[in-house]
DNA sequence: ATTAATCTTGTAAACGTTTATATTTTTTTA
DNA sequence: TAAAAAAATATAAACGTTTACAAGATTAAT
């Protein structure tokens, strides 16, 4: 009992373009008729086929999206803000997760162009240049929170070498020597720009780079508890931690209280990223603060620029800036 | 220079029918020939229009998901679960944020069918009963987090009452009296079940109810300021409150501690639903504990099964077992 | 009343697949 | 080597829309 254009013709006595021009609201259509169409479409509950539709304009009204880890605030934040913009267009998202793994963001985006989408926000891992670098030829495409080496795409990211550097800067400000660093993976372009900022800010204040105080490891809580502790194991142990995340940042709270050492009295605490909760841990947080949502809703209006205005312009790179928050940790 | 079934048909010198039985893996297929289509199709990069595809199949091997909130952190670890079930199952997501607007989600529903989703998981505001009563006769779908009064639907929902309950009579044991609620609104069904379960435990128990100490609003740390505030009005403040979710909880924190007040010295706290900052909060909290990522799970699992076995069987409800969780903060 | 101009409607092709059926090619059997 | 059987391939219709174009109906102009 299937209901489609056919049907509907049938029922209202006319023709399927007539009933496809009601349906798109065309003018050249008298009203007897429109309400004849409108009424056996009621009366055969019917709905619109957006696959056939999509089919036949070769456009389908849809975005995917790819994050690295739709588990963390920060990606959730952004993912709301597309699905906001793009709502407003009259589109809808395909939400995908990459879990950083190269071969599932293969997969991902191999699907999308599969699936016809109209365009792609994406957060790339740094595996599939080759195929990413095809796919902007021909798809609209925006990378957001990271670039990639040697391909010229429009990007929205995060200011984070300068972001990192006022964080060093305020730790050195407040009389702090022994600064340590707790970072992602240095692959991830975000990482690798904090670790630039961090040491960027310690030369220009001529405090010497110790290799020992340098910690990296995978953006997650586990992680911040590991190299935590690695850092407790020094010789002398730093007065201070960036750390470059705030899920590193729930690792390394934990670890501390778990030694028993008072923040910032026996080390002090900045963190990369606020977020609500970060308020009322113990000690508050101290952190360096962007908008999160932001990087969503300049990528969306963006995206959907390319897709409205089929001019090529040049791809630009849209940098999100920073701010610092102090509050009881540093 | 678009390239389809026909243009690798013509590169390879064979029909499209070949074609599409070698993009298929079917077997009655000459290995030269297969070896000729894999060539043009590789030669052409060419990729299957998956939209084509749904319209001749009517199945488009996506789902949609509508979820309440999608920056909670309860609901985007649902989506993560699902995404995740439905992956394992070669199957895309369409995730959706109705922000609990009945308005949304209606145009939400309707964006599905019309895309012709295989199936939809839903978390339902309560205002759009007949659509949806409508839509299960029809459609494969399951609700989770919430019922919908006098609809049957497969359905995966916390145990809310039993959980409420655990946690007042968590309070009580403690030797506390005057326990206060601080609840999102009751027209919303995880309230209203949270609701019942704190007032069973009080009648049980012998302990008077108190209109005063029972608050509700919306889902959000404004809210938990707000209704924290009106608490510490009464004449008599309450010595404990159990709070229903994490969001309200933090507003909760926020406000006592902008008071000084001392947790759980003057008053105590205990939350419903647990997550990774709860353990480094000041103090960190007792609360209600279960698996958000299993209601996802669970959901995803049954909606498959629907899709794959076309069976009618009866509507089905699971729920998910909550346990008490003791911090510092009772 | 006839023709021209305008407005409405209908017909049919196209979008890119899958697949039932028909046809051709190859292999087997005697 | 010819006929029968099996295997491989091709043709064409269908999925449900949109839209260019043709045709029909209505109104205006003479």
């Amino acid at each position: 009992m299937k209901v489609n254009i056919k049907t509907v013709a049938k029922k209202a006595g006319v023709s399927i373009a007539s009933v496809s021009r009601v349906l798109n609201n065309y003018k050249g259509v008298k009203n007897s008729t429109r309400k004849k169409v409108l009424k056996a479409m009621a009366d055969l509950d019917y709905e619109v086929n957006a696959v056939a539709r999509s089919l036949k304009l070769r456009k389908t009204y849809t975005i995917g999206v790819i994050v690295a880890n739709i588990l963390s605030s920060f990606f959730s934040e952004i993912s709301k803000a597309i699905e906001n913009v793009a709502n407003n267009n009259n589109y809808n998202v395909i939400l995908c997760n990459s879990d950083d793994n190269p071969e599932k963001e293969l997969l991902h985006l191999k699907m999308l162009k599969s699936y016809r989408v109209d365009g792609i926000i994406l957060t790339p891992t740094q595996k599939n240049r080759e195929y990413i670098k095809r796919l902007t030829n021909n798809t609209k495409i925006v990378l957001i929170d990271r670039l990639i080496e040697g391909i010229e795409c429009n990007s929205v990211i995060i200011d984070n070498e300068l972001g990192a550097y006022i964080a060093t800067k305020h730790l050195i400000d407040k009389g702090y020597k022994r600064i340590a660093i707790i970072n992602g993976p240095t692959e991830i372009f975000t990482a690798k720009e904090r670790m630039d900022g961090y040491l960027k800010a310690l030369k220009d204040a001529n405090i010497p780079i110790f290799e020992n105080y340098i910690k990296t490891g995978s953006y997650k809580e586990e992680s911040g508890v590991k190299l935590t502790n690695q850092l407790l194991q020094c010789d002398e142990i730093p007065d201070s931690i960036f750390v470059t995340n705030l899920d590193l940042a729930l690792g390394v709270l934990i670890t501390l209280k778990e030694k028993n050492l008072s923040i910032p009295n026996d080390i002090s605490i900045i963190s990369f990223s606020d977020y609500n909760w970060a308020r009322i841990t113990d000690p508050p947080l101290s952190v360096v603060r962007f908008s999160i949502s932001d990087i969503g809703k300049v990528a969306a209006n963006k995206l959907f620029d390319l897709i409205n205005n089929d001019k090529k312009e040049k791809a630009s790179i849209f940098k999100i800036n920073t701010e610092l928050i102090v509050r009881e940790s540093t």
